[in-house]
DNA sequence: CAGCAGACTAAACGATCGTTCAGCCAATCG
DNA sequence: CGATTGGCTGAACGATCGTTTAGTCTGCTG
């Protein structure tokens, strides 16, 4: 099982070499505070260099980016593959081995997250493809579920694998609001012990008892008469979830 | 029907008192640059006005921020209860003026409702609060649902409502990407037309065709010889969907 | 009419930003 | 051994940042 890091139990951070221990401040400051409010200077000093080493090794604040970006997107990409493949078994046993090397590996991969959501949020030069790969990794696996018979067939594929796509990360983008409304950190075992049930009631049951606002939302689809060009929808604005 | 704005076919941005347009500029490019990135002085520029008169009216620009946090959260939250209320009708017709309505109001809805991503990604002073006051929403939704029999009742009611509003929040959020994959902006027929079904499918009828994956976490979660601590869980990472 | 108040601006302040430059130090190599 | 290279630093550059200051103009009030 090639690890979350390439040092995996890992080396502390004063160890690795100058530049690998700039990168990992970058993402740490990036992901905190934001690609504009991370200064050069305090990522050199929180990894323990003067700022013009940072711009030495990475040419520029904007070639640290990239590097962020290949170095994040490497480590939980890879990952997340593992992970999603190891979840589709049904052996228990795989499954409590893969939760726990996750948070066996919590502290490493925190700000490998942060980082992750700001990416999907500014506009960067990765992000894009990045978010592409998640949401082609979904319908893959939707695919594959329907295939043996254990997920539904979607009415859309590709809108389906997006918006379970962004459920997904919407865990990570608003980390910051789930580990404060559930009083720990995203990966600590309790708050993902709290998770677990609802978010699989909701994937298996749903929301709604039955298909009334369903059948009435594809109603209002076909009708002809609807208002602007069509209607019924739940997340458009800030609603989030439609009544019955 | 009090509408988007206090000005709903609205004046002109150039017609508004400066204060307004500044305001409104900074509206904008915070939520499309983020706060840090925003400079007085774009902002200024953006609002026909200098960069001093920003700081004669606002303060300072986190003054101009908290500005900027209360007539978001006062347009949009104020807009999203009367939106939920409507959508719980099974009115066709008011479900139509609704979305008509959220239709007409985009081009004013749009720099807010990026405003809004990055107020809950970025640490902001009223974020938390308005996050907490949209679960609460959301609960109440469920509640609601639950007692006129349209609903499951969900094991854990907290974390099932603070689920739905990260699901929610995630379009809005990640706003660039929804709209980049599905050509279009978030708030066009298009898109709503597109996001509609697919959304309401996953509510009604769920992923998964049957319990076996929330039968395994179960009994996942209740086995004492669980991993770390627990045992199974979905998007704890960059995971988002779990396989049977 | 004088006088005051508030909207508004041009110019400048100090701080901090990303970046550059000249040079030190240690290891490598011929 | 001397020469060279690359990791590394301190000091400085110009640009831009948020903010301040002094002052102008407009419209109201006594």
């Amino acid at each position: 099982m090639r690890s979350v890091g390439s040092a995996a139990t890992g080396p502390a951070p004063s160890d690795a070499t100058a530049r690998a221990r700039i990168r990992d401040a970058a993402i740490e400051l990036f992901g905190r505070d934001g690609y504009a409010a991370a200064s050069v200077r305090a990522i050199a000093e929180a990894g323990g260099a003067s700022p013009a080493l940072v711009l030495h090794h990475f040419g520029s604040k904007e070639g640290l980016r990239r590097a962020c970006d290949e170095h994040v997107v490497a480590e939980l990409f890879g990952m997340n593959s593992r992970v999603l493949a190891d979840g589709a078994s049904d052996d228990t046993a795989t499954l409590r081995r893969t939760i726990g090397e996750l948070l066996a590996h919590a502290a490493q991969l925190r700000p490998m997250i942060d980082y992750l959501g700001r990416m999907l949020v500014d506009p960067g030069p990765t992000a894009d493809a990045l978010f592409d790969a998640l949401v082609e990794q979904s319908a893959d696996m939707i695919r594959a579920g329907v295939a043996d018979g254990q997920m539904h067939e979607p009415g859309d594929l590709d809108v389906t694998a997006l918006l379970v796509t962004l459920h997904g990360l919407s865990n990570l983008v608003l980390q910051r609001q789930v580990a404060r409304r559930l009083g720990g950190e995203l990966l600590s075992p309790a708050v993902i012990a709290r998770l677990t049930l609802p978010t699989l009631e909701l994937y298996t049951r749903g929301l709604y008892a039955d298909e009334r606002v369903l059948d009435a939302a594809r109603a209002a689809l076909a009708d002809p008469t609807r208002a602007d060009r069509h209607p019924t929808d739940p997340q458009s604005t800030d609603e989030r979830t439609p009544g019955p």
